[in-house]
DNA sequence: CTGAAAGCGCTTACAG
DNA sequence: CTGAAAGCGCTTACAG
């Protein structure tokens, strides 16, 4: 039913061969013979078959993407620049929400390049998989870290710079005036959480303020973490005059514990948070926060792996990017009596 | 360098069609053959093409769905209900974020379906775009509508009662005691926005409550909508009883408002919204709200394309489902004075 | 139950 | 500049 590439042939009264040079934009058809070619195409409402063409020529045009969950702004906004970056280049996205099964030799994204889907992989995770990066190397199968590093296994990456953005999230709560400050951690299975827990102790050390071990807790990069972490601070009446909590969620439990507690954010309560969530800057008081460079973290990435599909780029690349701070209401000034 | 069915075949001392039948669970192979077959597969760790097994087979078993971003909750629901269940049929999912220029003949999504990519399409979107409807049509490409219908051409969809929540919504607010009982809407271009202004009414009308267009007011899901439009009325001294928010985020907005000019919520101004945005829950006060079968809605959608890819399906059909109210703290009950 | 042959719709040397 | 032939890695009647 559909019309094929003999049909064009046929109809413009070339061999497929010709066909397939126009179609690929070869400079050697006598621009008689693509014209023809080209009246075929349109008469026929002729498109390639993707499916053959990804046959004959040993790659397909697609790119997975294996992440978590997309419930997080910031693995959103990464899977948004990706499916940005692969479309600017003429290439499909093939999504794979798999943090977890990973383990299993039939999980989805395993089959994704075992059984040659897409040409290169991306994986979008705070959590190491050694499973998989083993099998992409065994099979020796192009692919990106996202905002994670590998030490043990050579892969190429591209990731942010979390000690940096702890360091600068610390230090402007320092530059407001506050002395006493306290951190919410994340997961303990992030690495991101101990470099940016180093970041702010750098700083505060670079500010001769001691590290106070009392004014740190584990939260989990939930809203209820802050809330519950703060709201116990307050109870036992050592809250701190700042909090740098690990991401925009835990910052916005923090700010509603304050809020119950009727403690005011910024003046009582300076606050900064992490991601810029697209809340941060919406509701009141307007959250300071460290902007991670999604949107460069997805180009970059592509950039990198289409470097690696095509061999151009042979050996382990690694790219960091630096977060930015974004400073609104929630640290002001702190009154520091 | 990867090896092929040939290989297998080789190995296991049959020819490829023994080594397909396996690969398919045909029954019609010998025990012992099968063994073999197996054995080989094993030892060379082999995992057949895709590529190649869509190319003769005549199918990908790959989904493409179209949806304008990801940054939206209930969008984002989807897109993962989708993804699993796809998953849990052994396929794989091609995401394209393209509202927009769909118009474009080359559009990634077109391209998507006029290449052979995916075996069938889901179109995820609150707006109608005729020009890709039309093109799947004319190109009798299976595809499924999700969150919308469509009148003027025939098509599948999976939708859920925009009217009915509208509806259950304002009753809530009627039965927490609430008389004057504002709505901001959706923007204008959504079929939702008038749905849901229609249950609204219908509400209103059946507990003989007059509808009173001053407090009514046009919105955009944002939270700023909500937060302007609520600033608004407390300024013009109209501020109803409660309102019914067009979505979570508008929602958030009002309550911001409220707590700026300190109206206590739900004592003095009851609020519920629409979609059970994940913070819904998690803030304070806990917001009231329709919850979307987002998770249905997606799983259904795949069943129903699924259904009229493999032909099972042949006549055009809709589903409609039906959206939950969930209560919480923000419409616990008004003080009706 | 098994396999030789043809076919899926393209691209790529190769020869002219 | 052009095309016949082979090949990409599978599946599917068809004959045995």
């Amino acid at each position: 039913m559909p019309v094929n590439i003999y049909d064009v042939a046929k109809k413009a009264g070339v061999s497929v061969v010709t066909v397939s040079r126009v179609l690929n934009n070869s400079p050697k058809v006598r621009a008689n013979n693509r014209q023809k070619v080209l009246t075929a195409i349109a008469d026929l409402d002729y498109q390639p078959n993707a499916v053959a063409q990804s046959l004959a020529r040993g790659s397909t045009g697609m790119v997975g993407l294996i992440l978590p969950t997309v419930f997080d702004p910031f693995m959103a906004q990464v899977l948004a620049s990706v499916e940005g970056a692969l479309r600017d280049k003429g290439m499909f996205l093939v999504t794979s929400f798999a943090a977890d099964d990973l383990q299993f030799g039939k999980a989805n994204s395993v089959r994704l390049f075992r059984e040659n889907r897409v040409d290169g992989i991306l994986i979008l995770s705070p959590l190491k998989n050694d499973a998989l990066f083993l099998e992409l190397k065994k099979n020796n199968f192009p692919f990106v870290l996202l905002d994670q590093h590998h030490s043990h296994i050579q892969a190429s990456s591209v990731t942010v710079d979390n000690y940096y953005g702890g360091y600068q999230a610390t230090n402007s709560l320092i530059t407001a005036g506050a002395k006493r400050i306290g951190h919410i951690f994340g997961s303990g299975v992030y690495e991101s959480t101990a470099e940016r827990l180093n970041g702010y102790k750098q700083a505060l050390l670079d500010h001769n303020i001691a590290v106070d071990e009392a004014l740190l807790a584990p939260g989990d990069f939930t809203i209820y973490s802050g809330y519950k972490i703060t709201k116990e601070w307050i109870i036992r009446g050592i809250l701190p005059q700042a909090i740098f909590a690990a991401d925009d969620n835990t910052a916005f439990g923090v700010i509603d514990a304050a809020r119950k507690f009727r403690i005011a954010v910024p003046e009582k309560l300076a606050i900064i948070g992490y991601d810029d969530h697209p809340f941060a800057s919406l509701l009141h008081p307007a959250l300071s926060t460290v902007r991670q460079p999604t949107e460069e973290l997805g180009r970059q990435g592509v950039e990198l792996l289409s470097s690696l599909i095509s061999g151009k780029i042979k050996r382990t690349t690694t790219i960091i990017l630096k977060p930015e701070i974004v400073l609104r209401e929630s640290t002001l000034s702190i009154n520091n009596c």
